[in-house]
DNA sequence: GTGTCTTCTGAAACCGGTTTCAGTTACTCA
DNA sequence: TGAGTAACTGAAACCGGTTTCAGAAGACAC
């Protein structure tokens, strides 16, 4: 094994390539870029040689340097192991390779300080874009980064940024989870979020709950944060009396519910339906199955990659606000008829 | 909204620096890198100032450009979707971070041709190091990559490229899991893998999984890998007379084999026990609990990310292989006191 | 044959840093 | 007092590309 200290140096430059082809640097450069067409189809393919015999791959970094291209697009989140921000990911970095840039990944874990960190290594890296998943604290140094680079909010507003923003329609989503509750018969409804700490779409989320629960007769609703006492919240909402179902505002509050439930000893999901944000790939092995709200995660990345690369272009319009709406998957956990409640009530 | 295809030379350079602090750019060169102490403390102070007052920040890609060092480090990635990916990814990004450096994730999708436009786009982006979780196939790329810089394998060995390798003790782990399964009472046991495909840490659970059967009295074993036919095969499984697991090689078989079960109307995990290799957040909510082996991942990720250092600091030991042990996480799913046919047994 | 217009091409400056090297200054010591 | 040395500092070359600009060569019309 070698130290690698000097051994970056050995790589093939641009100009070993142009004196392989007998050509000035120049001229390799227009045949890597998008200038070929200005060159002699016999000096073209001179350099075309000599870029196959040496194995010249351009250094992206030098590019970048004067061109101030990278090629590379940041992207922020909040917490790499939500199953959300993987999908999402996901969606962003097929994007990404689609159109030749590679993506940085920088994870906070929620924590603000790393955000800042990371948020200075991004600048430091000369990146063209950034995609943002994070609380976006740290305004004046997104703020800072905006002026130099386009910007993409996921699933989370942060005010005064004023950018692009692609996301779940809340609204939509909330109304879809609250029609499909009433028609399946629930009629007391408990809201499970994470605590919203700023969170905009979990923030919509709940105040869209409220609103359509206000706007219906037959529901009533209510709302708990995740905390130490979700057992006992859950507790006290199974000792109400009626077909009653929860509502789970993503994925990690319903891996906490069900955990709940499953502690409490309660009959999945005989005793209380449940809707949950998010369709995860261990929905439909719980009980009869729990129904889901699925975000379209892969076309929610896309989407963001695509409003950087409209910026990057040159689009100067008006900043978007791309609203994607959810499937809904009916499993068991939603079919009140199954329903232990409802089975005393048929047999009476 | 501005275009930013100028936007970019607004940046405050060193040479801002070195004129507002009136100096050369060669000592706010020192101040910046680690030879501050080459620099009077008059002209330290100034520096330190003027970069306060215009907020600056050095450039990486330009101080890489000469330097070699972009305090950038490439992760490749088979299936970005994978829970273990995941994980490990985590842990190599929490090491990263602390250490200064950022991380470029590539995910192949398992496809051949995007493994091979990523490392030709890595190695464009002069990064120090290089961590692969993926097939390795294009060897010629990934030999030209490891003569430029240093390179990790986790999980999956690439026989040829005789690099460091980190990853989970295969044998010392599937004896736990055998030994887990023949302590409780099991006799007949079927190892569900994910196709091979010539990924190394699969073909060893399997070898050792062959072995370890093979080696005891008590035991029969059989192997089966996923296919559309997986239902068929638990199906025949079932049929067969005493007390039978299931041990999944990993997070995806565990996931299939769940559901093959639950649509074959399987009384998980009555009828038959599973253990399962990688420890997934839904496991103890399916049936009683999912028993599984969970992989040390945080540590695994940050392991490899200490060996790109140690290498990129000179370290030019033997190449090392770090395999790490699993720890057994018991639930309900291996309690054959519980199973059906248990009881049936003890109530003759 | 001359003038004009294209079409190619290369020299050199530039991007934002690092590093070498030589020069200045201050300090030590005989 | 002068030589020698240590401690700083800046000019300029360099990293590997891109881009500007001016010149060379060929095409065409007259």
């Amino acid at each position: 094994m070698t130290s690698f200290s000097a051994a970056q140096r050995s790589r093939v430059t641009m100009l070993d390539v142009a004196e392989r082809a007998g050509v000035s640097k120049a001229s390799v450069s227009r045949f890597i870029g998008d200038d070929r067409a200005l060159l002699s189809d016999a000096i073209a393919l001179r350099i075309e040689q000599a870029i196959d015999e040496l194995g010249y791959r351009p250094n992206q970094m030098a590019r970048g340097l004067k061109r101030g291209r990278t090629r590379l697009i940041g992207m922020l989140v909040a917490d790499i192991r939500n199953p959300y921000s993987i999908a999402v990911m996901h969606g962003v970095e097929t994007a990404c390779r689609q159109h030749g840039y590679s993506l940085v990944v920088c994870n906070t874990d929620r924590d603000d300080e790393q955000e800042r960190q990371h948020l200075a290594a991004l600048r430091s890296y000369n990146i063209e874009g950034l995609i943002v998943n994070t609380l976006g604290h740290h305004l004046d140094q997104l703020l800072e980064l905006q002026r130099e680079m386009p910007l993409v909010l996921v699933d989370r507003k942060v005010e005064p940024l004023h950018s692009d923003l692609v996301g779940l329609d809340n609204p939509a989503a909330v109304r879809m989870a609250v029609d499909h509750l009433e028609l399946q018969g629930y009629r007391e409804v408990l809201l499970v979020s994470e605590t919203t700490d700023g969170t905009s779409s979990r923030l919509e989320r709940l105040e869209s709950f409220t609103t359509e629960i206000a706007q219906r007769q037959a529901l009533t609703g209510a709302v708990v944060e995740l905390d130490g006492e979700l057992e006992h919240r859950l507790q006290a909402f199974l000792a109400k009396p009626g077909p009653k179902a929860l509502f789970c505002a993503n994925g990690v509050a319903a891996l906490a519910c069900t955990r709940a439930l499953k502690a409490l000893g309660c009959d999945l999901f005989g005793e209380v339906g449940l809707i949950a944000l998010d369709d995860l790939d261990w929905y439909p092995l719980v009980g009869s199955g729990i129904t889901a709200l699925a975000q379209p995660t892969q076309a929610i990345g896309a989407s963001a990659f695509d409003c950087l690369l409209k910026r990057l272009r040159g689009d100067t319009a008006p900043t978007r606000t791309l609203d994607f709406l959810p499937e809904l998957i009916i499993r068991g956990s939603t079919a009140l008829s199954l329903c232990r409640s409802e089975l005393a009530r048929e047999s009476r």
